[in-house]
DNA sequence: CGGTATCCGAGGCGATACTG
DNA sequence: CAGTATCGCCTCGGATACCG
Protein backbone atom coordinates (compact mmCIF):
# COMPACT_ATOMS: atom_id res chain seq x y z
CA UNK A 1 0.00 0.00 0.00
CA UNK A 2 3.15 2.36 0.58
CA UNK A 3 3.60 1.89 -3.30
CA UNK A 4 0.15 2.35 -4.17
CA UNK A 5 0.11 5.89 -2.07
CA UNK A 6 2.65 7.04 -4.22
CA UNK A 7 1.56 6.38 -7.50
CA UNK A 8 -1.46 8.24 -6.17
CA UNK A 9 0.44 10.99 -5.02
CA UNK A 10 2.79 10.96 -7.62
CA UNK A 11 -0.09 12.53 -10.60
CA UNK A 12 -0.32 16.11 -9.04
CA UNK A 13 3.52 15.72 -9.08
CA UNK A 14 3.83 14.42 -12.93
CA UNK A 15 1.54 17.50 -13.93
CA UNK A 16 3.09 19.74 -11.91
CA UNK A 17 6.66 18.76 -13.52
CA UNK A 18 5.11 18.67 -17.07
CA UNK A 19 4.17 22.69 -16.69
CA UNK A 20 6.96 23.74 -14.97
CA UNK A 21 10.23 21.78 -16.67
CA UNK A 22 8.21 21.53 -20.12
CA UNK A 23 10.73 22.84 -23.40
CA UNK A 24 10.81 26.72 -22.74
CA UNK A 25 10.16 27.21 -18.82
CA UNK A 26 13.58 26.87 -17.75
CA UNK A 27 15.51 29.56 -20.20
CA UNK A 28 12.22 32.02 -18.85
CA UNK A 29 12.78 31.09 -15.62
CA UNK A 30 16.71 31.53 -15.78
CA UNK A 31 16.05 34.82 -17.35
CA UNK A 32 13.92 36.00 -14.68
CA UNK A 33 16.02 35.19 -11.83
CA UNK A 34 18.39 37.62 -13.40
CA UNK A 35 15.90 40.43 -13.52
CA UNK A 36 12.18 41.24 -14.51
CA UNK A 37 11.68 41.44 -17.84
CA UNK A 38 9.20 42.27 -21.15
CA UNK A 39 8.18 40.55 -23.28
CA UNK A 40 10.13 41.23 -26.00
CA UNK A 41 13.08 41.40 -24.22
CA UNK A 42 12.59 37.78 -23.47
CA UNK A 43 12.43 37.10 -27.01
CA UNK A 44 15.19 38.49 -27.29
CA UNK A 45 17.36 36.63 -24.80
CA UNK A 46 15.28 33.06 -25.69
CA UNK A 47 15.89 33.81 -29.80
CA UNK A 48 14.73 30.14 -30.58
CA UNK A 49 11.19 30.19 -28.54
CA UNK A 50 7.94 31.99 -31.21
CA UNK A 51 5.55 34.45 -29.45
CA UNK A 52 2.88 31.42 -28.94
CA UNK A 53 5.44 29.35 -27.12
CA UNK A 54 6.75 31.97 -25.53
CA UNK A 55 3.26 33.24 -24.32
CA UNK A 56 2.21 29.89 -23.34
CA UNK A 57 4.70 29.45 -20.87
CA UNK A 58 4.59 32.47 -19.18
CA UNK A 59 0.55 31.91 -18.97
CA UNK A 60 1.45 28.01 -17.55
CA UNK A 61 4.48 29.80 -15.43
CA UNK A 62 2.29 32.54 -14.09
CA UNK A 63 -0.76 29.93 -13.44
CA UNK A 64 1.12 27.90 -10.89
CA UNK A 65 2.62 31.22 -8.80
CA UNK A 66 6.40 30.93 -10.09
CA UNK A 67 6.40 34.08 -12.01
CA UNK A 68 4.07 37.25 -11.86
CA UNK A 69 2.64 39.44 -14.88
CA UNK A 70 2.08 43.26 -14.16
CA UNK A 71 0.51 45.77 -17.27
CA UNK A 72 1.38 49.10 -16.69
CA UNK A 73 -1.50 51.33 -18.67
CA UNK A 74 0.53 53.19 -20.79
CA UNK A 75 0.15 53.67 -24.56
CA UNK A 76 1.17 51.04 -25.63
CA UNK A 77 1.48 49.30 -22.92
CA UNK A 78 4.10 47.85 -21.35
CA UNK A 79 4.11 44.27 -19.65
CA UNK A 80 6.53 43.39 -17.27
CA UNK A 81 7.58 39.63 -16.11
CA UNK A 82 9.22 38.94 -12.71
CA UNK A 83 10.17 36.39 -10.35
CA UNK A 84 7.99 35.84 -7.49
CA UNK A 85 9.19 34.45 -3.92
CA UNK A 86 8.29 30.76 -4.79
CA UNK A 87 9.46 31.23 -8.01
CA UNK A 88 13.01 31.75 -6.98
CA UNK A 89 12.69 29.09 -4.33
CA UNK A 90 12.00 26.59 -7.47
CA UNK A 91 16.18 27.68 -7.99
CA UNK A 92 18.18 25.44 -5.79
CA UNK A 93 16.14 21.99 -7.03
CA UNK A 94 16.19 22.83 -10.30
CA UNK A 95 19.97 24.07 -10.31
CA UNK A 96 20.83 20.83 -8.83
CA UNK A 97 19.43 18.70 -11.47
CA UNK A 98 20.80 20.66 -14.26
CA UNK A 99 24.07 20.33 -12.34
CA UNK A 100 23.64 16.86 -12.13
CA UNK A 101 23.08 16.75 -15.54
CA UNK A 102 26.58 18.79 -16.63
CA UNK A 103 28.60 16.32 -14.61
CA UNK A 104 27.37 13.03 -15.75
CA UNK A 105 26.84 14.15 -19.55
CA UNK A 106 29.78 12.43 -20.45
CA UNK A 107 28.56 9.01 -18.35
CA UNK A 108 25.32 9.50 -20.77
CA UNK A 109 27.49 9.60 -23.86
CA UNK A 110 28.97 6.69 -23.58
CA UNK A 111 26.13 5.11 -22.04
CA UNK A 112 23.96 5.86 -25.37
CA UNK A 113 27.07 4.84 -27.34
CA UNK A 114 27.36 1.62 -26.26
CA UNK A 115 23.75 0.92 -26.46
CA UNK A 116 24.24 1.65 -30.10
CA UNK A 117 26.59 -0.80 -30.05
CA UNK A 118 24.78 -3.38 -28.55
CA UNK A 119 21.76 -2.60 -30.88
CA UNK A 120 24.13 -2.80 -33.89
CA UNK A 121 25.86 -6.20 -32.95
CA UNK A 122 22.30 -7.82 -32.15
CA UNK A 123 20.96 -6.52 -35.90
CA UNK A 124 24.11 -7.84 -37.61
CA UNK A 125 23.17 -11.35 -35.55
CA UNK A 126 19.85 -11.53 -36.51
CA UNK A 127 21.33 -11.30 -40.09
CA UNK A 128 24.03 -13.42 -40.51
CA UNK A 129 22.04 -16.67 -39.36
CA UNK B 1 27.23 36.24 -24.97
CA UNK B 2 27.30 34.95 -21.69
CA UNK B 3 23.38 33.94 -22.38
CA UNK B 4 23.91 32.93 -25.63
CA UNK B 5 26.43 30.41 -24.22
CA UNK B 6 23.62 29.52 -21.73
CA UNK B 7 21.08 28.84 -24.29
CA UNK B 8 23.34 26.69 -26.72
CA UNK B 9 24.32 24.61 -23.70
CA UNK B 10 20.49 23.68 -22.47
CA UNK B 11 19.75 22.17 -25.82
CA UNK B 12 21.18 18.92 -24.10
CA UNK B 13 20.19 19.11 -21.18
CA UNK B 14 16.25 19.59 -22.38
CA UNK B 15 16.96 16.50 -24.65
CA UNK B 16 18.38 14.52 -21.71
CA UNK B 17 15.45 16.03 -18.99
CA UNK B 18 12.81 14.74 -21.62
CA UNK B 19 14.34 11.17 -21.18
CA UNK B 20 14.36 10.98 -17.88
CA UNK B 21 11.77 12.74 -16.60
CA UNK B 22 9.16 11.73 -18.95
CA UNK B 23 5.79 10.39 -17.70
CA UNK B 24 6.89 7.33 -16.41
CA UNK B 25 10.45 7.34 -15.57
CA UNK B 26 10.10 8.53 -11.54
CA UNK B 27 7.72 5.59 -11.11
CA UNK B 28 9.95 3.03 -12.33
CA UNK B 29 13.43 4.60 -11.43
CA UNK B 30 11.38 4.42 -7.64
CA UNK B 31 10.33 1.51 -8.21
CA UNK B 32 14.27 -0.22 -8.88
CA UNK B 33 15.76 1.94 -6.72
CA UNK B 34 14.55 -0.32 -3.95
CA UNK B 35 15.21 -3.64 -5.72
CA UNK B 36 15.90 -5.33 -9.33
CA UNK B 37 12.89 -6.16 -10.95
CA UNK B 38 11.19 -8.67 -13.62
CA UNK B 39 9.23 -6.43 -16.31
CA UNK B 40 5.67 -7.47 -15.52
CA UNK B 41 6.82 -7.11 -11.63
CA UNK B 42 7.03 -3.73 -12.92
CA UNK B 43 3.61 -3.68 -14.33
CA UNK B 44 2.23 -4.29 -11.48
CA UNK B 45 4.03 -1.77 -9.07
CA UNK B 46 2.68 0.37 -11.53
CA UNK B 47 -0.36 -0.38 -12.64
CA UNK B 48 -1.68 2.61 -15.10
CA UNK B 49 1.34 1.73 -17.36
CA UNK B 50 0.85 -0.01 -20.54
CA UNK B 51 3.50 -2.60 -21.84
CA UNK B 52 4.40 -0.31 -24.49
CA UNK B 53 5.00 2.64 -22.32
CA UNK B 54 6.56 0.96 -19.87
CA UNK B 55 8.92 -0.78 -22.69
CA UNK B 56 9.72 2.39 -24.48
CA UNK B 57 10.84 4.15 -20.74
CA UNK B 58 12.66 1.39 -20.12
CA UNK B 59 14.47 1.46 -23.23
CA UNK B 60 15.09 5.31 -23.03
CA UNK B 61 16.57 4.56 -19.50
CA UNK B 62 18.46 2.03 -20.40
CA UNK B 63 20.44 4.08 -23.17
CA UNK B 64 20.85 6.34 -21.19
CA UNK B 65 22.93 4.42 -18.42
CA UNK B 66 20.61 5.13 -15.44
CA UNK B 67 19.25 1.46 -15.22
CA UNK B 68 20.43 -1.90 -16.79
CA UNK B 69 19.15 -4.65 -18.38
CA UNK B 70 20.01 -8.57 -17.83
CA UNK B 71 18.41 -11.35 -19.93
CA UNK B 72 19.10 -15.23 -18.12
CA UNK B 73 18.44 -17.56 -21.01
CA UNK B 74 15.99 -20.10 -19.38
CA UNK B 75 12.90 -21.21 -21.00
CA UNK B 76 10.98 -18.51 -21.17
CA UNK B 77 13.02 -15.96 -20.80
CA UNK B 78 13.68 -14.13 -17.41
CA UNK B 79 14.62 -10.42 -17.77
CA UNK B 80 16.07 -8.27 -14.75
CA UNK B 81 16.16 -4.70 -14.61
CA UNK B 82 18.50 -3.33 -12.49
CA UNK B 83 19.44 0.62 -11.63
CA UNK B 84 23.13 1.62 -12.59
CA UNK B 85 25.68 3.53 -10.00
CA UNK B 86 25.00 6.15 -12.10
CA UNK B 87 20.82 5.75 -12.02
CA UNK B 88 21.70 5.53 -8.06
CA UNK B 89 23.39 9.36 -8.27
CA UNK B 90 20.37 10.76 -9.69
CA UNK B 91 18.15 9.95 -6.97
CA UNK B 92 18.75 13.13 -4.80
CA UNK B 93 18.39 15.71 -6.98
CA UNK B 94 15.12 14.19 -8.27
CA UNK B 95 14.04 13.87 -4.83
CA UNK B 96 14.50 17.44 -4.17
CA UNK B 97 13.01 18.28 -6.73
CA UNK B 98 10.03 15.99 -5.67
CA UNK B 99 10.44 17.68 -2.03
CA UNK B 100 9.81 20.82 -3.42
CA UNK B 101 6.74 19.90 -5.32
CA UNK B 102 5.40 18.20 -2.15
CA UNK B 103 6.08 21.56 0.04
CA UNK B 104 4.31 24.06 -2.50
CA UNK B 105 1.93 22.09 -3.41
CA UNK B 106 -0.61 24.43 -1.42
CA UNK B 107 0.94 27.60 -3.01
CA UNK B 108 0.57 26.21 -5.92
CA UNK B 109 -2.52 25.49 -5.37
CA UNK B 110 -3.59 29.00 -4.18
CA UNK B 111 -2.19 30.70 -7.33
CA UNK B 112 -4.16 28.72 -9.53
CA UNK B 113 -7.01 29.58 -8.15
CA UNK B 114 -6.01 33.25 -7.94
CA UNK B 115 -5.51 32.88 -11.32
CA UNK B 116 -8.86 31.17 -12.09
CA UNK B 117 -10.32 33.81 -10.82
CA UNK B 118 -8.91 37.40 -12.27
CA UNK B 119 -9.70 34.93 -15.81
CA UNK B 120 -13.33 34.76 -15.03
CA UNK B 121 -13.38 38.64 -13.47
CA UNK B 122 -11.97 39.84 -17.25
CA UNK B 123 -13.97 37.66 -19.04
CA UNK B 124 -16.92 38.99 -17.44
CA UNK B 125 -15.73 43.02 -17.07
CA UNK B 126 -15.53 42.11 -21.35
CA UNK B 127 -19.32 41.10 -21.32
CA UNK B 128 -20.69 43.72 -18.91
CA UNK B 129 -19.96 46.89 -21.34
C1' DC C 1 7.13 -14.24 -19.81
C1' DG C 2 8.49 -10.25 -22.23
C1' DG C 3 7.94 -8.23 -25.55
C1' DT C 4 6.49 -6.17 -31.25
C1' DA C 5 3.31 -4.22 -34.59
C1' DT C 6 -0.34 -1.24 -35.79
C1' DC C 7 -3.80 2.15 -35.46
C1' DC C 8 -5.58 6.09 -33.37
C1' DG C 9 -6.57 10.55 -30.95
C1' DA C 10 -4.88 14.46 -28.13
C1' DG C 11 -1.76 17.89 -27.51
C1' DG C 12 2.82 20.43 -28.11
C1' DC C 13 5.08 23.32 -30.97
C1' DG C 14 6.36 26.02 -35.11
C1' DA C 15 5.13 29.13 -39.03
C1' DT C 16 2.37 32.60 -40.49
C1' DA C 17 -0.98 36.19 -40.45
C1' DC C 18 -3.56 39.58 -38.04
C1' DT C 19 -4.82 43.16 -33.93
C1' DG C 20 -5.64 46.88 -30.17
C1' DC D 1 4.51 46.48 -27.86
C1' DA D 2 2.30 42.40 -26.60
C1' DG D 3 -0.19 39.65 -27.86
C1' DT D 4 -4.49 36.31 -30.51
C1' DA D 5 -5.98 33.17 -34.34
C1' DT D 6 -5.37 29.55 -37.45
C1' DC D 7 -3.14 25.70 -39.69
C1' DG D 8 -0.64 21.76 -39.92
C1' DC D 9 2.99 18.58 -38.50
C1' DC D 10 4.70 15.35 -35.46
C1' DT D 11 5.51 12.94 -31.26
C1' DC D 12 3.57 10.81 -27.07
C1' DG D 13 0.86 7.66 -25.19
C1' DG D 14 -3.24 4.43 -24.93
C1' DA D 15 -5.78 0.34 -26.96
C1' DT D 16 -5.58 -3.76 -29.17
C1' DA D 17 -3.71 -7.71 -31.36
C1' DC D 18 -0.12 -10.84 -32.13
C1' DC D 19 4.63 -13.60 -31.22
C1' DG D 20 8.87 -16.57 -29.75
Amino acid sequence: MDTADELRIEAPHRELLDQILDKWSLSVLNELCERPCRFNELRRAIPQVTQKSLTATLRRLERNGVIAREVVSTRPVAVRYRITPLGKTLRSPVDALLAWASQNMPAIERARQEFATREEEESSFRLER
